[in-house]
DNA sequence: GCGGATCAC
DNA sequence: TATGGTGATCCGC
């Protein structure tokens, strides 16, 4: 079983039935049912307890999960209570960034299927070359492949960082303190901006992805919402060259998100796609919530209360404070370990900082 | 507090 | 011929 899943919902089943056992079947079997005047209620009770003590059987487990059931709705509450729709932010994300970059500076690229990278792999695909399944992550020789006309750049990250400080230099005019994910992607709140120039999301974004494109040459996509998850989900909606807002609404958020493939959803990967398909049939948002039992019984409490906020659009509004990094390293497939030593001792160098623990 | 697994770029 | 590197988080031990 994957490690996702907790090991209580396997093996304590039985020893924490007892408990949950009698409350729901008061509840569920004796309080809701018509025709049982004159029950023994108690021994009834009784009854069923014996009969399930240690036992594993299906019906004894189904009652515990109308008892979970509950306490998700509990959380479900709590999670809502807790909505903020006062705030707007937008994601913006370069378009193809790394390869807009090279074309930029050789124009003799436009519109030539290229990929910034090396035949064992690729970071950046241009449009021209997605079009044969070229995608970032990929190995060169694959790509090369799909598509024998591939033209292969090196990467320059010196000419990238150039770039991204444009673009955030537009940035910093909406909002000082944007959070920047990587040299090409970055989430603003614009809540202020636009109350101050009373003017729409939608008009502020469009003239700042002006602004972008006027200060790089390059374009770029975005997306709006009142949370930083459903903002990114928004930039890939129009990618590339446009942008995609989502209202301030409840109504708004929760019927854009039901219909979601859970695998758009930042922070679901592979893995965790291919659990929550195969073991609960769960496919898009929406089934995050119908299967809501089924997630707090399986999952962690951090697990359960991050599916559960996905599948109510409910994500972070609040900037993070600015926090000191925590690890520093060197990796390499297939290289001496005293390189990788002198390549850590001198970022540490650097940055004055010393290692507690190697 | 550590290593493994997962995730994002 | 050939499948990366950096940093973060969660979890079990």
């Amino acid at each position: 079983a994957p490690k996702l899943i907790k090991e209580e919902s396997w093996k304590l089943v039985p020893t924490t039935l007892s408990q949950s056992m009698e409350k729901t079947y008061d509840t569920v079997f004796l309080n809701a049912k018509a025709g049982m005047d004159g029950v023994d209620k108690k021994k009834v009770q009784k009854v069923v307890y014996e009969m399930s003590k240690g036992s594993n059987s299906l019906s004894t487990k189904r009652l515990s999960c109308i008892c979970i059931h509950r306490a998700t709705d509990a959380k479900l509450v709590k999670l809502e209570a807790g909505r903020d729709l006062s705030r707007t932010w937008v994601h913006v994300d370069m378009d193809a960034f790394y390869a807009a970059v090279e074309t930029l500076v050789d124009p003799s690229l436009a519109g030539k299927p290229i990929a910034v990278g090396g035949t064992s792999m690729i970071c950046t695909a241009s449009y021209e070359a997605r079009k044969f399944g070229v995608r970032s992550a990929m190995p060169g020789f694959i790509a090369r492949k799909l598509c024998p006309d591939l033209i292969f750049v090196k990467p320059d990250f010196n000419k990238y960082t150039h770039f991204s400080e444009l673009s955030r230099e537009v940035f910093r005019e909406y909002d000082p303190n944007f959070i920047g994910v990587s040299l090409d992607e970055a989430y603003l709140d614009i809540t202020g901006m636009c109350r101050l120039r009373s003017m729409s999301s939608a008009e502020v974004v469009e003239e700042l992805r002006g602004k972008v494109f006027a200060a790089t040459g390059l374009s770029c996509s975005a997306g709006v919402g009142p949370n930083r998850l459903v903002a990114k989900v928004c930039t890939d909606i129009n990618k590339p060259d446009g942008q995609y807002v989502l209202e301030n609404r409840r109504s708004a958020v929760v019927d854009f998100i039901s219909p979601l493939p859970i695998r758009k959803v930042p922070g679901i990967g592979k893995v965790t796609e291919r659990i929550l398909r195969e073991v609960l049939d769960i496919n898009v948002c929406a089934d995050l919530l119908t299967k809501r039992a089924h997630i707090s019984a399986l999952f962690s409490q951090i697990s359960t209360e991050f599916f559960l906020s996905v599948a109510l659009g409910i994500g972070a509004t609040e900037a993070p404070q600015h926090e000191q990094r925590k690890s520093l390293g060197h990796e390499r497939t297939f290289s001496a370990l005293n390189e990788l030593a002198e390549l850590v001792a001198r970022d540490l160098a650097r940055e004055d900082l010393q290692g507690r623990t190697v």
